[in-house]
DNA sequence: AATGAATGAGCCTTCATTCAT
DNA sequence: CATGAATGAAGGCTCATTCAT
């Protein structure tokens, strides 16, 4: 039995962060983020709250740090060759994993919605926000364009305010909620 | 000197009770509701925190008071002649108006998607929400129905989370965002 | 119609003094001291909170004045001819009235009770209180002594603080506890 | 430095409540229930306001738990044998034990007296305060009715009265109060 | 690495009292 | 005499964060 490397090490501990996110993000939507007590998620994690403390340095960063991670996942289906050109596939395909990371992981959108309609928490966020959702709209934009769409730009602002409304109203009633109906719809818009 | 008369007094009560709406729901819109204090929306109202109970049961109260009055808001512009026909033009009267409310009240549409976020505050408005979102859906409803859409009661929860997510969009990049473009590139998809 | 006299005022002045106190009295019994508030004794009163304020310089002094009132009807029975002779006639009487104004007047013993529970507001009524029972005693003193008992003076003080348990009792349990019962077993033990 | 244990921490929090415990029922013995806020008793203990609420989850299970450990000594000292039997033996080490608790713990009596006061609090206990008494009550009964009196229930609802009594009288005025002699004067009593 | 006792600022709310009218 | 709007201090309680062990 070696003693473990530093490498390990920093795998556990990166375990461990996982693991206590994810309860966090359990609690936060059940409950929002005014009412997540750090006890509660030190408590549901199943350490201390002192601990926690030893992974995150406040409440604030750990919330970062779980948003950061959701919109990871978001930039990984979108345009997965990065090459800025949105074939028609990959527009199909994005559109597939959107709806699937939506439906498995509401969760994290409430979480999302709720951070963007708090200004101080958004400022938080902004930079890699923007950094995010750029190269989004570019490619976007240069898809309409190519479409031959008179307003490209418009188009695609148009586009993703449906999808965060549609994500928005999956969210608040996920039962009520024709997803895969409005999947099919979409296809015919794009 | 007489005492004021209860007019008198009745005026100042709706004078006072409109100027604590006003800066509750700027505050809420800026920091979200959990972050409103009523420390915070008594001092920046330049009154006591004793006063603002005077006029409010409750925290809760209020806000509840403050969603109400953009309710009525907007049940006043959708199907105005209240026959549950939308006609073209009334289509088109409503998106004009529904834009308009939009870019005149930002801080009233911050506010109403925050307490769609928020379980325990819809709670306390869902009745009145439920009455007055019904009609809107069942209009919009027989409206593509008349249409001849395929799937009209699709089509209307689309269009439903295509203005939610607009207004979403708006709120949070008002400058940015081409409000003007979207709603003429609305007006073709209607 | 010649102009009201000062005296007129007066009495004026002193029965509304007089239906406020009932009012606050039958607050106080309901609620105790502390949930009585002023806003509560003016409404039920039928005035306005500044009006009281006219009449009584201070919840406190009203509370002290409320004692008082009850101080002055326990004073009048007791030994009603203040001879400081108490003959086994008067005291027969003293122990009707006592159990009478008891029974009639339950709100009164609560707060009584209360009050003397509060080393605070004790202080305000204590020299006023001394002054009602020091004669009392001493009466009650002489009376056992002429009776004959070994110590007058533990005996008074024996039956004092059972007629003061009896009276907890009651008030505490006024359906259950056996009051006449227990009337009639105090005539034999004096 | 390893982690206090299990044990550790189980006897700081031992110590704490005790502490507390007794600062409140100091606090709550000079100014009444109402009149002690949690504040003073954090101050007058030394801690934290907040840390008062990591031993007891509010003010109101932090004055049951007080007025619980009374009982419990109470109920140590009456028919210790717990046969329903009192014996004249029993009978006068219940009085010997009922005095030198009164006397050894005023502040715990005035506590009682102000708890039976306020219906509110009286709901909280009043499951365990019944079945704290009822024995009581029924031993006494048998025992006078053993000792031939013409209405034992009346005689026990006398002296438990007079017992109440003679507390209330001495915790107003323990330097004044003759216990000691009342005591005597109760061994004939009975 | 790990614990939870401890802090302190802040939250919502109540209420005796004052005061312009 | 009469009103109730307005104040300000205090009350019960919560919670992110720190720290001795």
């Amino acid at each position: 039995m070696s003693p473990r490397t530093e490498k390990q090490f920093e795998e556990i501990r990166e375990e461990r962060k996982t693991q206590i996110k994810e309860v966090a993000l359990e609690i936060i939507s059940e409950e929002g983020i005014q009412n997540s007590s750090i006890s509660k998620i030190a408590k549901r994690a199943g350490i201390s709250k002192g601990l926690l403390y030893n992974y995150y340095e406040s409440k604030e960063q750990m919330i970062k740090e779980i948003i950061f991670d959701g919109m990871d996942q978001f930039i990984k289906v979108f345009d997965p060759d990065k090459d800025g050109l949105l074939t028609d596939e990959e527009a199909k395909y994005f559109i597939d994993e959107l709806f699937h990371i939506l439906e498995s992981n509401i969760k994290y959108w409430r979480l999302y919605f709720s951070v963007m309609l708090q200004p101080k928490v958004m400022l938080l966020i902004q930079d890699r926000f923007i950094q995010m959702i750029e190269p989004f709209m570019k490619t976007l934009v240069s898809y309409f364009e190519r479409k031959g769409y008179g307003n490209p730009y418009v188009e695609a602002r148009m586009i993703a305010a449906c999808l965060d409304g549609i994500g928005f109203h999956y969210i608040i009633d996920p039962k009520g909620f024709p997803l895969n109906e409005i999947k099919k719809r979409l296809y015919e818009s794009i």
